[in-house]
DNA sequence: CCGTGGGATGACAACGTTGTCAACGAGTTT
DNA sequence: AAACTCGTTGACAACGTTGTCATCCCACGG
């Protein structure tokens, strides 16, 4: 910038002032400061700009697995929203470990985002509490955070699942398997729950042997099944906790050949060409990481204003039961 | 970093270097620093360290789309390695538009990442010249830079489509259609060019009247099929050229409840689950991103070495041909 | 003709960090 | 005992930008 101003024959603060778009500049000068600017290919330092002005134009992204289908469509939600804001994104995967999470939430903070979204791997994020008093905000999704007080964006986990657990109830299936994710996972617990509420509405007991929890894997997927299908009166019907565990019980069924009435939470890709359609309750992941960037955006404006200016919100975001033939199944 | 040295009493240096883990400093007056440094809930400016250093930590990272199952695996991969490298990720995504992309890249370069990993949009990317000199490296994913030479990752696009063309015909297709994606994008030129060569090597002559070429669309997909499959001499199988592609045309089969001999270029998701399953030529786009990452950071490091230490490298990833029922169906 | 207001311009400090270099003290060598 | 080495410590400048404030000039009103 140095060297533009010498070029252009101008004060260095001329040269800021023509980059910034500010309006008090003369028109000829505006125009010399242009031409060297790009006769000399100057780029503004960002960083020069950030350490003066306390602000980075910079969001951290938090999420279990960019990969993941569910989390990279919300990351490009969250994309989008900043984009508007002119804001970049950082982001990084937890791989649902907490350390991990930690670390990565630090260094973002350390390069000063302006904010955090965060999807939960830990249990305990106080130690985020001096960064948010410091005027970071944080916005939790998908999961709340452990032991402190923020906004969040979650989906309608218990509605959602005791909607698609109506679904095969009204289709005439009276032993129902659930098979999740590991109970601490918050999903799983609120997605049993709504298992379970589903079921006592229909007056129909609630049975632990009908329900297994573990992280996916083809190993404890075909212990389950086998346990669920096992017995005098196996299961006739399958709701699934979490896609990963879906795709896991369909590639055992398919080994089987065994058909089962079968209803999954998030939605799969591909889901409409299996034979039978596969019939999900589907969440939203991009309107998930929209409203979680929103909010963050919104929360980042009244900044200026304290800490936190209001409570902290939460935002749920609904699901949609997409028939497509294997929750249809008729059961006995 | 001012207050941490007030509080324990020493100068501002010397938190520098308990800071930066330098090892001249005195155990005792370390263990002050570390404490007030945690008293205080200290973390260090990154902006002003990169203001200070000249680099930032941080790498571009530009993609057609952060939410395409292809790119975000090659997202993840590049994540992984920058980590090793202490270096976080910016990803944005180009939408296949030049100007987007441009702008992204630009901004990027504002924020003085040591350097950028593009999966090209445009065709034109002579506009990183001043920075490329200027010391930032840039790799190419993917596709070919428009009109500067630089490092590339490629797939051995001719080469996989040329193997999977050559297993249909071993299954005894003589007449097998080509649908790809618009002929200006490189991969779809090189897979077209991959499929002729399958076809001459056999003795059987190239014919336009088989080959489809278009964004893939319901409506676009529709058409080829019809138009393949019409004529005396309709087409016994299929090659496609995408995965988008791959799964428009299995959406459409479906829908005329016709089955047909079926390789695509690149896997999807539970393509094994299908009935066939979907016989695929896999690209691995974790190993791509982990080949440009890889490269770049080799390239940043030997950065003080002058503005490209060594010419452009390419290197070309290979695939891997995965039956799966769809591509063994036998011919006539 | 002088005084005043307002817009354009520039000098300078400051943001928080780290590289450079000098100062210092303790131990070692001559 | 002087000279010298080595490791520890701190003062200071510099990175590139922008906010603050002073200056300057012109136009306008009194």
């Amino acid at each position: 910038m140095k060297d533009v101003a010498a070029a252009a024959g101008v004060s260095l603060k001329t040269v800021s002032r023509v980059v910034n778009g500010e309006s008090n500049v003369n028109d000829d000068l505006r125009a010399a400061v242009l031409e060297s600017i790009t006769q000399l290919g100057f780029r503004r330092n960002a960083s020069a700009r950030d350490l003066r002005q306390g602000r980075s134009g910079t969001v951290g992204l938090l999420l279990e697995d960019v990969a993941d289908p569910f989390y990279s469509i919300l990351s490009r939600a969250v994309e989008d929203v900043a984009r508007e804001h002119g804001t970049m994104v950082f982001a990084g995967s937890s791989a649902e470990d907490a350390d991990r999470e930690r670390e990565l939430a630090l260094a973002f903070c350390e390069r000063r985002v302006d904010g955090l979204i965060i999807v939960p791997a830990g249990s305990s994020h106080s130690y985020l509490l001096p960064e948010m008093r410091a005027g970071i905000p944080a916005v939790f999704v998908d999961r709340p955070p452990g032991d402190i007080e923020a906004d969040m964006i979650l989906t309608d986990n218990r509605g959602g699942s005791r909607r698609g657990v109506e679904h095969l109830l009204a289709h005439g299936h009276r032993r129902i398997g659930f098979i999740g994710d590991a109970p601490e996972i918050y999903t799983a617990g609120e997605r049993l729950r709504g298992y379970r509420e589903a079921l006592e509405s229909a007056g129909i007991p609630f049975s632990g042997t009908l329900v297994a929890q573990a992280p996916p894997s083809p190993a404890s997927t075909a212990e389950a099944i086998d346990r669920l299908l096992a017995g005098r009166s196996p299961a006739t019907a399958l709701f699934c906790g979490n896609s990963r565990t879906t795709v896991s019980v369909l590639r055992e069924l398919a080994r089987r050949s065994t058909r089962l009435a079968l209803v999954g939470f998030d939605d799969v890709e591909l889901g409409d060409l299996l034979q039978p359609g596969l019939t999900v309750v589907a969440q939203d992941p991009g309107a998930m990481g929209a409203a979680a960037a929103r909010l963050l955006f919104q929360r980042i404006a009244g900044d200026t204003a304290g800490p936190a200016a209001g409570p902290p919100q939460t935002v749920t975001i609904g699901t949609r039961l997409i028939p497509r033939g294997s929750g249809e199944l008729a059961g006995p």
